[in-house]
RNA sequence: CGGGAUGUGGCGCAGUUUGGCGAGCGCGCUUGCCUUGGGAGCAAGAGGUCGGGGGUUCAAAUCCCCCCAUCCCGACCA
């Protein structure tokens, strides 16, 4: 194709609206354009780069012996009645009313669609395992649609649903998929880790995500120093190990201090002179059951998904100021476990360790001292519900922790008969009993995915493609549109490319040389070939490598053989 | 949803505080000349409901009210 007649919009400016690298380099070099919040219009280049994400994971999933299908984006209201995720969904879910006032919504994830599916035309045990999936458009009405591609309300996703006859061919299927996943995001020349996850609202017993690793990632792991561990997980998830006791000496007798306008851990700890880790942070939460407290030591933050799933409940809350009043009969800063009558107390085990701390009096500008769980207050629950933080132990080995960030681009989960019971989906076994299918399912986020191969393949030019997902491999600059034999040359250079099977593309707008060499640069090919007088006097065409600025200097006669020699290579 | 900010040609911005002649600048775009190895130069052009609605005023991009959109922080999130 040639570059001047191709839609490439590129920018010189970063567009005010776009803080992450991802987004600002998608937009300048022309491969999307925002229409709304979280919508975007994906322009030639970005369709192509979308289209070899999908053409690897077709592959890979298809190895796997996993069909691929399509299903409706439009779903009935009924069946996420039938579900229980109606309710459930919350306002994510984009609904809508057709003429006659039937509700509908914009499926967001499939598993009521295909589990429908399944009950209406599998019927025997002979038919299993089954997998099936789809790429196409979800949507999610996020509050907070941000980060440009990486986190919209319509997006592109893979997602592949098995159904097995029992939890071992959930457990054969669910490696499949491990595997696939593996190799998709390592074709796709992103540098990534699994981790063990927390299943969320899908629900389910066992997950892992795939994390792109990338500073900018929203998604804080752990992973363990020792590599034969191998231990992974999304902070969400992983397991805190209480710290030891420390000894702050025999109980002493509750007292309460004056702590003028001191609400914060760090005020009252500075205010009192004792370290944070001396005091009981209370955290008021609002659920579907009721108020709840929460207490972790105050040098540690609290994790909502595990208070969360330790509650067992959907909806979870930090409560506001006038909840915390009417609770605690107390402004914000100074709720603690003590003689809080009526909301139930959730403590972290480290909590409950502690001797002669300090917590919140329910009365203003006050505090209690030395503080002791069990003699000065109960609690109805004892539960890991704290972040983990880099440098303590990990809990499969004992070596110390280390922290990262990710962009999550996949999520694999083990359902069981979660939605098979719900929606009926059952088959007949051996001895002709209807059981329900066992099912699993699995996600890639499609145009997420692209976003975070920008995100980790950047530099101060512009976006650095790995190859194998680049929307074209080599652009072919004359350096002087005027200079016929320049002109000449570079396109026939450019149909040798194409005629050996290289994605090619020849820009031949008449522009100066800088001009396209930055559009070069920030649009990313992998290669660029640049044919100037060199070439035409002296035979000397030039490769360069867009990652490392290498060039290889060659003839036009062997131009091609080249090319695809460093693509073959790999290492682009 | 809470807090903060911003909306002025395609993009980036100034002008708004203190209302006042024809609404500007840079980039991009069109035409011509010139130039051609890292976003050249000269000249002539095109392009704007100043986010929308209402109000105050002789006069509103500028002041007041309402609404909308977008971004950031938080909360939230297969």
């Amino acid at each position: 194709m040639r570059v001047s007649a191709m839609l490439i919009p590129t920018l010189r400016e970063v567009p005010s609206d776009a803080e992450v690298v991802s987004h600002q380099l998608l937009v300048r070099a022309g491969f999307v354009r925002k229409v709304s919040a979280g919508v975007y219009t994906f322009l030639p280049l970005a369709r192509r780069v979308l289209e070899k994400i999908e053409t690897i994971i077709r592959e890979e999933m298809n190895r796997q012996g996993a069909q691929e299908l399509l299903l409706p984006i439009i779903q009935p209201a009924e069946l996420w009645r039938e579900s229980g995720r109606w309710d459930v969904y919350g306002p994510e879910l984009f609904r809508l009313q057709d003429r006659h006032g039937r509700l509908f919504c914009l499926g967001p994830t499939h598993e009521e669609i295909i589990t429908d599916l399944f009950r209406n035309e599998v019927k025997s045990y002979r038919q299993l395992p089954l997998l099936l999936y789809q790429i196409q458009n979800k949507y999610r009405d996020e509050r907070r649609p941000r980060f440009g591609l990486l986190r919209g309300r319509e997006f592109i996703m893979k997602d592949l649903y098995s159904f097995d006859r029992d939890e071992a061919g959930l457990e054969v299927s669910y490696r499949k998929m491990y595997e696939a996943y593996s190799r998709v995001f390592a074709r796709c020349g992103l540098k990534y880790r699994v981790v063990e996850a927390d299943t969320g609202a899908i629900g389910g017993h066992d997950s892992h995500e795939f994390m792109v690793t990338a500073a900018s990632g929203e998604a804080l792991l752990v992973y363990c120093s020792s590599e034969r561990c191998g231990y992974a997980a999304n902070v969400e998830r992983a397991p805190a190990t209480p710290a030891p006791e420390e000894d702050t000496g025999p109980p002493r007798p509750l007292e309460a201090v004056a702590t003028p306008a001191r609400t914060t851990v760090e005020e009252v700890a500075g205010y009192l002179g004792v370290s944070p880790r001396r005091i009981i942070k209370t955290l008021l939460y609002e659920t579907e059951k009721g108020m709840v407290a929460a207490l972790v030591r105050g040098d540690r933050q609290l994790n909502e998904v595990k208070l969360q799933n330790a509650l067992g409940v959907l909806r979870l809350e930090l409560a506001g100021a006038e909840a915390v009043a009417r609770a605690t009969g107390a402004p914000v800063g100074f709720a603690g476990p003590v003689g809080l009558g009526g909301v139930p107390v959730v403590a972290d085990p480290e909590v409950m360790k502690m001797r002669n701390g300090v917590a919140g009096a329910n009365r203003a500008d006050t505090h209690y001292v030395n503080v002791n769980p069990g003699r000065d207050f109960q609690v109805a629950t004892v539960a890991d519900i704290r972040v983990v933080e880099a440098g303590e132990p990990c809990p499969r080995c004992g070596q110390p922790l280390e922290q990262a960030r990710g962009i999550e681009v996949g999520q694999i989960f083990k359902l069981g008969d979660k939605y098979s019971r719900a929606l009926g989906a059952t088959f007949l076994d051996e001895k002709g009993e209807a059981r329900p299918a066992i099912m699993g399912c699995y996600g890639i986020g499609v145009s997420r995915t692209m976003a975070a191969a920008v995100e980790q393949h950047h530099d101060a030019d512009g976006i650095v493609w790995p190859a194998s997902i680049a929307p074209y491999h080599v652009v072919v600059v004359p350096v002087n549109s005027r200079d016929e034999a320049q002109m000449g040359l570079a396109d026939s250079l450019y149909r040798e490319l194409m005629a050996a099977g290289v994605e090619a593309v020849l820009d031949d707008r008449p522009e100066r040389a800088g001009v396209k060499f930055k559009d070069a640069d920030l649009i990313g090919y992998p290669l660029r070939v640049t044919v100037g007088n060199r070439a035409v006097e002296q035979g000397e065409v030039e490769v360069r490598e867009r990652r490392t600025g290498h060039t290889h200097v060659t003839t036009p006669g062997e131009l091609a053989a080249r090319v695809r020699a460093l693509l073959d290579a790999g290492h682009l």
